[in-house]
Parts: structure tokens; sequence; C-alpha cells
DNA sequence: AGTTTCGGCGCC
DNA sequence: AAAGGGCGCCGAAACT
């Protein structure tokens, strides 16, 4: 017996399927069987699917009620051999991997599309093409040679498999949908809104705040337009090149807090208004479209409903079934302590090793015992920063934990040079293509960029392109390794809810919801708990590294902060 | 008239 | 005090 098949669906409605040996080349002949679903209902011992897509398959099993444990999803490994082969530009669908394998031309990837509001199921449509089965195992069996070719081919091969879950847990979820309360939505845009005025206009508050602007200016002022703003402050006397929050909030004028106001509810009423709700929410349930591996770094999108963008205001409005509930859990502060897996920096290991706030321990070490400028170093140790005091702090970091900041030292410097840089699973960061401008400072034709440390930023200046490059990877090697610990906690957690009615509804980089029985909340707690050891371990290997969860339950996702 | 880019801001 | 990483979404502006 084999506990690994590979499937193909067919135009008709049924599908191919073959049994796969441990190093997944057929023990058995292909076989053609009338209905997709129903040939896989009939092999619950097969613990492992080997398919083109799995948002061309799952949601087909999903809507007659069938669940895999585990699958292989051939494209998605694609991408990933691809990228992790510095071949990141070329076709990722089969038919392109199988040209290649053949000798023939290349296919070019097909456009992706756009979700519609309110689509109905199945959510995902094919993307390419279909493949004979017999075609699809040839590419199989050579994508698991590449893995045996990769840099860490354990690595490789966990990653893979990790993603291929994480497509399990996004179909899951997009079939799922997040419990929201049309009722709620309503009466908190109308507490913060007023009411809508006929014609689809701007609603009272926003009306009344933008009559407050104009009378501070003196003159009818528009403040959606940044153009008009950036105007009426000149005509005032103030020199603005922006009206971007941290630009106005400093300024002496009565319109400052009027339009920071207008500014913040406007864009609830756009992106997460009236018509949000029409468009996004039925019977119950927001669906957005999740999308696992949709970034570079590995982070997860979605598609249509700004799902990871939801204002916390507006959280109010995921309210759980009755007799039900949310169980919310956040990773604590789950960068530096990846950084400290990543890096294997002793002392970073040790202070990551703890459960309590890791950033009041490095400040304890680092920065007698302020934790906002420990926290800012870190971060700004993640994120590349160039200026002001995390730069000044970063010196207090590296003398404390010198590999780590040496860890993402190295990544910027291999991204300004156009090396590969990769997650500790071995998801790669394609290197930019280079400009004309990059070859014309390598032939030694000054570009103006100076090297000194203290250079001032110049906002689109087209000569900063290494440096953001080098920020970008930097940036990469942390939230991509962060990205991979996070799918094999989600794989982990989606094994335990299999046993429970619990679902994965939400999926937010560091943090997860689910929604279960009021009686199993306990069990799932626990189980997120072990999920994210669990993760830590496969993912990483043995280190002291902790990775806790900040944890509630409740009936709303608002109480859960 | 339709499509792409920009500005601004929401989340992590 | 200054303005670092990743995304998506919207309307307006800037294009074809």
């Amino acid at each position: 017996m084999t506990d690994r098949w590979a499937l193909a669906p067919a135009e008709d409605g049924g599908a191919e399927l073959a049994p796969l040996g441990p190093d997944g080349l057929p023990v058995g002949p292909v076989r053609r069987e009338p209905d997709l679903a129903e040939a896989v209902r009939s092999r619950p011992e097969v613990t492992r699917w080997v398919w083109r897509s799995t948002p061309e398959v799952y949601p087909r099993l999903l809507a007659t009620g069938v669940r895999v444990e585990r699958c292989y999803d051939i494209e998605d490994a694609e991408t990933l051999l691809l990228g992790h082969e510095g071949r990141s530009g070329e076709p990722r669908s089969a038919a392109a991997a199988l040209a290649r394998l053949r000798g023939g031309p290349v296919p070019p990837d097909p456009p992706l599309r756009s979700a519609e509001p309110g689509a109905q199921s199945p959510l995902f449509e094919p993307q390419g093409a279909r493949l004979p089965l017999a075609d699809l195992l040839a590419v199989y069996a050579e994508q698991q040679r590449r893995h045996d070719r990769a840099a860490h081919p354990d690595r490789m091969r966990l990653l893979t498999a990790a993603e291929s879950a994480g497509m399990l847990v996004a179909a899951e979820m997009n079939r799922a949908g997040l419990p929201w309360s049309a009722d709620v939505h309503r009466e908190v845009l109308r507490e913060l809104l007023g009411e809508r005025y006929a014609g689809g206009g701007e609603p009272r508050r926003l009306a009344e705040l933008a009559d407050e602007v104009s009378a501070a200016f003196g003159r009818r002022v528009r403040p959606d337009l940044p153009a008009d703003v950036v105007k009426a402050f000149a005509q005032a006397g103030i020199k603005v090149k922006s009206t971007r929050r941290w630009e106005i909030e400093s300024i002496d004028h009565p319109a400052v807090k009027p339009l920071l106001e207008y500014k913040k509810l406007y864009r609830i009423w756009v992106a997460h208004g009236w018509s949000w709700l029409q468009d996004w929410v039925r019977q119950g349930r927001f669906r957005p479209e999740f999308l696992a591996g949709g970034t570079v770094t590995g982070r997860w999108v979605t598609n249509g409903g700004g799902a990871l963008q939801i204002p916390k205001v507006i959280r109010r409005a995921v309210v759980s079934d009755p007799g039900w509930r949310l169980v919310v859990a956040d990773a604590d502060q789950m960068e530096p302590r990846v950084l400290a897996a990543i890096s294997r920096d002793p002392g970073l290991m040790e202070v990551a090793g703890r459960e309590t706030d890791l950033y009041q321990s490095v400040s304890d070490r680092a920065f007698s015992g302020d934790r906002d400028q420990a926290k800012i170093a870190v971060l700004g140790a993640v994120y590349g920063q160039t200026s002001g005091d995390g730069l000044k702090n970063l010196a207090a970091l590296r003398r404390r934990f010198p590999a780590a900041v040496a860890y993402v030292d190295e990544a910027a410097r291999a991204g300004e040079e156009g090396r590969l840089v990769r997650t500790w699973l071995g998801r790669t960061c394609p290197p930019a293509a280079r400009t004309g401008e990059d070859a014309a400072e390598e032939a030694g034709i000054p570009s103006g960029e100076e090297e000194s440390e203290d250079r001032q930023w110049v906002p689109g200046y087209a000569s900063t392109n290494a440096r953001a490059r080098g920020r970008f990877a930097r940036n990469f090697v942390v939230q991509g390794s962060a990205a991979d610990w996070a799918l094999l906690m989600l794989a982990a957690l989606r094994r335990s809810c299999a046993d429970l009615a619990a679902e994965l509804v939400f999926f937010q980089h560091d943090e997860v919801m689910v929604h279960c029985p009021k009686e199993e909340a306990e069990t799932v707690v626990a189980a997120i708990r072990e999920a994210a050891d669990l993760a830590g371990r496969l993912t990483f290997g043995r280190t002291p590294v902790r990775f806790p969860f900040t944890t509630a339950v409740v009936e709303c996702y608002a109480d859960a902060k």
C-alpha cells in the first residue's frame, strides 16, 4: 500500500490517478475515474495528493465535503524551485516546466485575474493549462531531483511541503469565511460617519469635517484632494510637500485637526464602508480570497476586500456564531525571535528563549531598560534604517548581539551586490533587474550617491536603487523566514483542528483566528501553543528560541486586544 | 472611454 | 527625531 498518489482532473469532471512510490515515481498504472471528488473520497488511506494546482483542484473537493490530509502543489513548487535556482523570471506553469524538460518552446504564464466582489464559488479558477497525468509525473520526478540539488535539500523539501499545506489552509479559509455581523458593522459606520445622504455622497460627519476645514482656511477646500490641501496651506503661508499625516500633524493651524480626522474617517468610508459591506459580506461571512505565498517574502496576500488591512475599529463586526467563540492568537515579537533563530546569535537566542517580553529583555541588556529604544533599534536593524535614533541605537545592539546584526548586514550586502538571498528554508529573493544606472556606476561613472553613513535620504532618487535592494534583502531574510515558520505553524494547527468542529478563519502574518464551539476553545488554545513549538523545531532545528502567542477567547474580534 | 499610476493610509 | 521592510485598496490624476 502506498500513501502518495498523483491526481489530474479531466475536462469531464473525472480524473486520472496514479499511485506513487517513496521516490516519487509511479508504482502502478494510470487509472481513469469518472468523478474527481469520489476518486479522492474513496481513498482515505492516501496522505498526500500530488497535483498541478491546489486552486484548481481543492475548492472542487471542498465543495463536495472532501478534505485531504496533505498535498504537493507542482506549480507552487516550480515557483519556489525556480527562485532557488536563480531563475525567478521564467514561466512557472507545469506546462512551462514540461517544455523545459522536453526541450520545446516554453509557454508564457497566463496573466493573473483579480477577484470580483462577491464572486460565487469556485473562488479560484484554473490559471494554467491542464496537463495529462503522465506529463505531470515527469515534471514531478524532475522536481524531486531539483530538491536534491538545493543548498539544503531537506529544508527545500520542507518549504515546498509547507507552502502546499498553506494552500490547503487558504482554500479552506476561503470556503469558511470570516464570521461577520453586518448589523454591527452598520452600527459602527453610523457612529463614526453619521447618516448617509441619498445619492451616495459623503455621510454627515465627513461633510461636517469638510466644512470645518474649509472654514479654517477661509475658502472652500476639498480635504480628499491632496493638491487642493497643499495649495490651501500655501495660501496660508505654510509650505508642505505632501499631506501625509506625519508632515501635517505638527503644523499649528486650525485646519489640521479636522483635516486629520477627515482623512481617518474618509479612509474607513471608502475602504470599509457601506459599499464594502454590500460587496463582500454574504450570509454572515466575509469571504476574502486568501492566497498563500502571494509575495516574494512568502507572506500571504488577499485578493479583494482588503482582508489583511481591516481597521481596528471595524473589527467589532467580527462576531462568532451563537455558542461559538473566536480564538485569536498573536505571535509575540515574532521578528526578533526569528532573527535569533536564523542568526544563531547566542545572546539573542538566550533572550528569545524566554516567553517574556523580548524587547524588555533586550533593553535590559543593551539599553539600560529603555524598552522603546530597544524596539526601535531591533526593528531598525531588521528594516534597514539609515538615519535617526535607530541608527544610533544600532551600535549598542551590535555590541551585545553581534551575530544577529551581522546576519542582516550580510543579507543587505548580498542584496546590494545582486546576489541571491534566502530564507532559512530556502525561499529566495530574486536579484533585482540591473538598471542602466547600476551599469554606469560599475563603469565608474559617479551617480551622485555618497557612501557616507549620514547621507541624506532622497525620495525617488534613482541611484538609491542598490540601497533599496539592500534594505529589501535585509528585511527579506527575517520577514521571509517568519513566513516559513508561520506556514508550518498553520499546517500543524490545521491538523489539530481536523479532529474538531473548529475552523481556521483568518491569518495575518503573525496572527491566526479559529472559530470553534465554545467547548473546544481551550483545546484550540493548547493546539496553537503546540503548533508554534512544533513549527519552531521543524523550521529552525534545535534552538532555545521560543515562539509564544498571546491568545484570547472572545465573541468579538475587537475584544481580543 | 478605458487603463495605469499616484497619493495616502489601513494592516503586519 | 526621522521617515526603514511587506502588502491592498480607493479615488483622482495622468496616461493612452
